[in-house]
DNA sequence: TTCATATGGTTACTTTTTGTAACTTACTCT
DNA sequence: AGAGTAAGTTACAAAAAGTAACCATATGAA
């Protein structure tokens, strides 16, 4: 039998399927495409990868290590191995002594980033308020 | 003394400072601006919550439960005290029995929602070159 | 010769963060 | 009386991240 309860659900769930079938109330994380890149995108040592790599095209792990305070060599070849195999960046090693390795931005990586650039740019604009707002809450 | 290399990093430490002195090469983490916002950017609870409250301008916890499909109580409870302790979203109780909860975005929210949903139209439109890559390398 | 440095990582171990699932309070509906 | 609802909290387990030492190989310095 259904309930009023029932009659929203069904109405939100045709609601939502209009306006994003790209993000299905009962989707499976794992089918839904935000989510996918986000796993990129919410990552913040990929994040910060991928803006260093969009200053400057090209980066050796060591110099990438610096610009990209804080991160573990750990992680950050971790992050490198993931960035590379979802085709954002691209690793090229020569055999010299020592070894030395590339990074650089795919045309992939190269279309992500300018999008992440806008967002930064909001970020740089906005980080003011952030600030206040904390400081507001007694968070600082 | 100063060697070949220290003159390659002065010279790119200036670098830096010209084109984009709010990425400083030595800069701490805890004052980067970029970093500062990316903490709720680049995590993928936070920026769900965001973007459902973009979709839908009120929603209670357990109606938002429903839509960032996966989150637990617990994290759900979490996100959300940050969220409004950094002033993107603000959260009304009702003294009612049960007791309402009613979370929207607040301006400043608002006005993230719309930068966040660029980058996810992005990712909606590139969501499958990501999964090919995958694929190319046999990681599904 | 032996020590120090550099490269691009890896490994073992610890700490922090997440996820899981049960529980809470107070009231309503059956 | 028993179940259900709302908005969480809590204790415990699992996963992820941080820390620091280590690796091979070679060059340059003491």
């Amino acid at each position: 039998m259904e309930t009023i309860a029932d009659n929203q659900k069904v109405r939100t769930a045709k609601k939502l399927e209009k306006m994003f079938g790209h993000i299905d109330y009962k989707h499976p994380p794992e089918l839904c495409p935000v989510r996918d890149v986000m796993s990129v995108a919410s990552d913040q040592w990929s994040t910060l990868i991928i803006l260093w790599l969009g200053y400057f095209p090209i980066l050796r792990f060591n110099k990438l290590k610096k610009f990209v305070y804080g991160i573990s060599n750990k992680v950050l070849s971790q992050r490198l191995k993931v960035l590379e195999a979802d085709g954002y960046i691209s690793r090229k090693a020569y055999a010299e002594v020592p070894i030395r390795v590339e990074y650089s931005l795919t045309e992939f990586g190269q279309s992500y980033v300018e999008k992440l650039l806008e967002l930064t740019e909001w970020m740089q604009a906005n980080s003011p308020k952030v600030l206040a707002n904390r400081e507001k809450y007694g968070l600082l």
